[in-house]
DNA sequence: TCATATCGAATGAACGTTCAATCTAGAGCA
DNA sequence: TGCTCTAGATTGAACGTTCATTCGATATGA
């Protein structure tokens, strides 16, 4: 990487990225870090603690990238279900579209890593998010349920899917994405008749 | 652990995910999981050809007590809403009752290990279920969608659930949970006017 | 007596991190 | 412009530790 000064930084992350959805936390030393990035073993240290900052740093970087991904193109404009779909298909279409991201992200929550909810919690775009849920709650669009499960039925789908597609062995065409969309929406929705 | 000789190999593996649950594949050292197992060292290598033969072995274990406890209570024998809410709860309680080994599925599931999906094809239990849901989809029942998307749908939301209860994040009372699991079936079902 | 089980110290490789030395670019100045 | 000075950037060899695995010695039981 013939990268200049200021992206150094942005450099040692986005190898570690690469070689992590690779080889895992644990089969991703330093030194490689170093080698691929095109520096010493040593300057990382000038811009991460350690080892655990870098990766904290890295799944921060990642985070802030997706929430910005999933509230795009400001769902809030379209009308009930339409906006719920929208930010669905958002959500999947970031995970297809950045494997090595939804590798390192699945990876990190199911790690004994401490997480620290604290900042999901501060970010804009979630904070849109939550609103928006909020106000179809109260609007009667969907059912009043922990905001946990809502999450599983809908955007914990997405995430499982993609890891299936990545893997191969699950290829949906846009025809049955939407269709699928529409089941999330569907176990969610609250009867009319109820 | 005082067990004697047969068992031995047992008491490794369960040694091993105690430890795994909590400090995660390498914060879980051979000589910690010898020392806690009360053997040595060595004596693994008897039982096991190398770590990752280990884990390996453990994961093919809650696999298969996994597979039984879905299908334990033959809902074959119920009649169709009733036999999906059957599993869907089973799977549900055996993560919510065995939280070290839903800890440990995840995290070796989402980890760079390679993954032997012959097994599961194998495995008797899983063939119960797939032959299940394909009768219901023949039926009508439910949609005919990719076997990994009728999967997110149903068990993966159940996992997912079941790791927010686990972490203390969620607690769903017995009507939550029935609601929920209705939830996945209205996902997946086929609606009558189509 | 022999095969199997068990021990635990020893081995050697891998890894995260440190640090003294060197380099670089820009500011200050004449 | 040309020179010096300095702070920050960068290097990479070295350090100390940890860990998976080995193996010769010993115990056990049939």
């Amino acid at each position: 990487m013939e990268t200049t000064v200021a992206d150094k930084r942005t450099t040692i992350l986005a190898t570690t990225l690469d070689l992590i959805a690779e080889n895992g936390f644990h089969g991703t030393p330093m030194s490689q870090v170093a080698k691929r990035s095109g520096v010493s073993a040593g300057i990382i240290y000038h811009y991460f603690e350690s080892k655990d900052d870098l990766i904290e740093a890295l799944y921060r970087d990642i985070k802030a990238r997706w929430s910005a991904a999933i509230m795009a193109g400001t769902p809030e404009a379209l009308p009930y279900p339409e906006h719920l779909q929208q930010i669905w298909l958002n959500a999947y279409r970031f995970y297809v579209a950045h494997p090595q991201e939804t590798v390192f992200l699945e990876q990190y929550e199911n790690s004994p890593y401490p997480h620290d909810w604290s900042n999901v919690a501060q970010d804009d775009n979630m904070a849109r998010l939550f609103a928006l849920i909020q106000s179809d709650i109260d609007a009667g669009y969907i059912r009043a349920l922990p905001l946990p499960v809502l999450h599983e039925l809908t955007l914990g789908v997405a995430i499982g899917l993609a890891k299936h597609q990545i893997n191969g062995v699950l290829d949906l065409d846009e025809a049955a994405l939407e269709q699928t969309a529409d089941a999330c929406r569907r176990a969610i929705e609250r009867e009319t008749y109820d």
